[in-house]
DNA sequence: CAATGTGAACTATTTCACAGCG
DNA sequence: CGCTGTGAAATAGTTCACATTG
């Protein structure tokens, strides 16, 4: 350390902040919305109402991108669609490949919004040689041999994994191997790629369980204590010399409880 | 402004950054793995590694909920998995609907991580009468008017929306006013609730949108100039008063470029 | 004069670096 | 002596509030 830049900038990628990245998206979809009714402007109140936002951040947002507003009037709505598509990519052809054609590689597939924005199913990829030549979404799934060759004969640099957590990891570094440089997961595992490899992940368990959390929090509000059973495992301290010796997280109360 | 305390702190729950809790699941994920190979402790440099995070992040998150490790040792895995499935209120039973049983729902239901941890399906829930009986993953699917009473009677409060878009409020809207506060949405739109629900979204598309945003840069690294072809409408600017008024997001170049 | 664009203030999150404990 | 737990510093992200402008 302390050789001033650390490993890896990676946070703003052109100026642009990721947490602004992340929203264009829903911009995007708003704005298609209001161009299909033909609304010809919008305030940055209302788009971010529409995009769910509030209308500050918004402008922040935009203001990354450039002065593509006109004070005491609003934005454009086209002009605004193609420049926020510009901006991440979606004037050109994004050729895609699901890996894992189970259930979920199949609703994939079928998945209209995949194809709608400069997305494009390339190809289907499974490993069960049963699955091959059949058709999912109009496709005919191909084996997983096929993989390398796939890849490079479509150019694909975007792939989508929806295998088992097992497959996911070796899956992953045959498309990278592949030329692959952006990854999609959908299986509950950490995939490690190499520096320059993007990977974001989808995760059913995790979303779940963040709002279990939060729902017991609300749970907590109204009846101060635990109030369901406790199905599970009872806490044992390892191996501690004493036994009163937890710290909980407010303070420094000890393991006796008030209520 | 002025008056102290603005709206809504919401941010932390109950001490614990929203930062960590969406960083729990991963943790235990990764604690499970190591308890189903019998690693009695880990030091938080290896399930840091492990979870894809940094010791000191890892560190810092459990600090928030107490002092659960051991000096010089590291942490008891057993112990940890409860304390954190405790935290995140999984050693309660969730009852969960989905609703909408198309391909994405069944999927859904399918998944075996949605059963593995605290998570049980109550019910699938369709609007198409055609649905209604049939059996999937082996639970029969119900249809949409049964909705309020599925949720009083099984005291579901969390609801999984995997209708098409146009559906997705209205499901919404029902499930809140049958008791649900917890909502996940897989559905592309953006969900209003009242005050006290909350809702979490998966979305492919924005997921993909912000894999191109990196792409594109990737490839801008090496072409400098775009290098595709350009299928999408031509940028054509609203109605300024000039022509040469755009301001790039970087200081203040006029149009010319440089290069 | 309504609505953008943006410095400045504030809040959240990450990272550093090291004291302190088992 | 190794590893946790944590203040403090650094970075990132959000919100305020208002000058500016079409």
């Amino acid at each position: 350390m302390a050789t001033g830049r650390t490993h890896r900038p990676a946070t703003r990628s052109r100026g642009i902040p990721e947490a602004t990245v992340a929203r264009l998206p829903l911009y995007l979809r708003a704005l298609t919305a209001l161009s299909e009714r033909s609304v010809p402007t919008v305030s940055s109140e209302e788009l971010a109402a529409a995009a769910g936002v509030n209308s500050a951040k918004l402008r922040k947002d935009f203001s990354y991108l450039g002065s593509y507003g006109t004070r005491g009037v609003g934005y454009d709505v086209e002009y605004l669609v193609y420049q926020i598509s510009r901006e991440l990519g979606l004037t050109q052809d994004w050729p895609v490949v699901i890996v894992g054609i189970g259930n979920l590689g199949a609703a994939l597939a079928n998945y209209g919004g995949f194809a709608s924005r400069g997305f494009r199913v390339a190809a289907l990829i499974d490993a069960d040689p049963a699955m091959a030549g059949k058709p999912v979404a109009g496709i005919a799934v191909q084996h997983t041999d096929e993989l390398e060759k796939i890849i490079t004969d479509n150019g694909v640099s975007i792939g989508v994994i929806a295998t088992p957590a097992g497959a996911a990891q070796q899956v992953c570094d045959r498309l990278v191997a592949a030329g692959v440089t952006s990854i999609l997961n959908f299986a509950p595992t950490v995939l490690s790629v190499p520096e320059g490899v993007d990977v974001r992940k989808v995760d059913l368990s995790i979303e779940l369980q963040i709002l279990a959390f939060h729902e017991q929090r609300k749970a907590g509000e109204e009846a101060s204590s635990q109030d369901a059973a406790q199905p599970v495992t009872p806490p044992v301290r390892p191996a501690p010399a004493d036994d009163s010796d937890r710290k909980g997280p407010d303070g420094d109360v000890p393991a006796v409880m008030p209520a």
